[in-house]
DNA sequence: TAGAGGATTGAT
DNA sequence: TCAATCCTCTAC
């Protein structure tokens, strides 16, 4: 199949990368089983802007692979509990990331259904939290290379520009004026997609 | 070194 | 509306 090259997760448009990302095959192996999703909606985060982890280039222990060059991952747990997984973007030393929102699961589709210990697949990726655990992600794959791992994307369905909406992200309240930017992409009337 | 809070979720 | 749950960051 074709994986998504290193290069284009090196591009410097965070949101161009985040509403690329739609439509886009996500694919793990873990334990010898390997699953797969459409990535059906993505946030973008940026060092410019105050949503982000690393606003004002501020490098802490937990987001310093964010500064590393695009095309790894940066996985982080969130309240305590859940796993989220962004793909880190732009070139080593800006800050950029897309964070995967939810999923349209694909390949492995019972191993995922094993982990979340659920019987039917609705909704049992749409949200960031539920889509690592149904995945097989954790911090251990925080810095992994999306091109040279058992983690990586492939081009998976082609996306028409009129199917993907923008909106405000969620969960940034904190960010004040940058809680406005249209930086969350979504693929209309799917209904993978999360609910808030 | 202690205390606050978070890029969420599911139950009440 | 609220608790779960723990790591990270900040302030002292």
């Amino acid at each position: 199949m074709h994986q998504i090259h290193k290069s284009y997760f090196n591009q410097k448009d965070v949101t161009r990368i985040a509403k690329g990302l739609l439509g886009k095959e996500l694919f793990t192996v873990v334990n010898g089983h390997r699953t797969s999703g459409l990535i059906v909606e993505t946030e973008a985060y940026s060092y410019r802007e105050r949503g982000c982890h690393a606003f004002n280039n501020k490098l802490t222990e937990r987001n310093k692979v964010m500064f590393e060059e695009g095309g790894i991952a940066y996985v982080y747990l969130c309240y305590g509990i859940h796993n989220l997984f962004n793909i880190v973007t732009n070139e080593k030393g800006k800050a950029d990331a897309v964070l995967i929102r939810a999923l349209q699961p694909r390949l492995g589709t019972v191993h995922m259904l094993k982990r979340m210990k659920v019987d039917k697949l609705k909704r049992i990726t749409s949200g960031p939290g539920k889509l690592t655990k149904a995945m097989g992600i954790d911090r251990k794959w925080n810095g992994v290379s999306l091109t040279n791992s058992d983690l990586w994307i492939e081009e998976g369905v082609k996306v028409q520009s009129t199917q993907i909406m923008a909106a405000t992200r969620i969960g940034i309240d904190y960010a004040g004026q940058d809680a406005m930017l249209p930086w969350r992409f979504y693929l209309k009337d799917n209904e993978w997609v999360s609910k808030w």
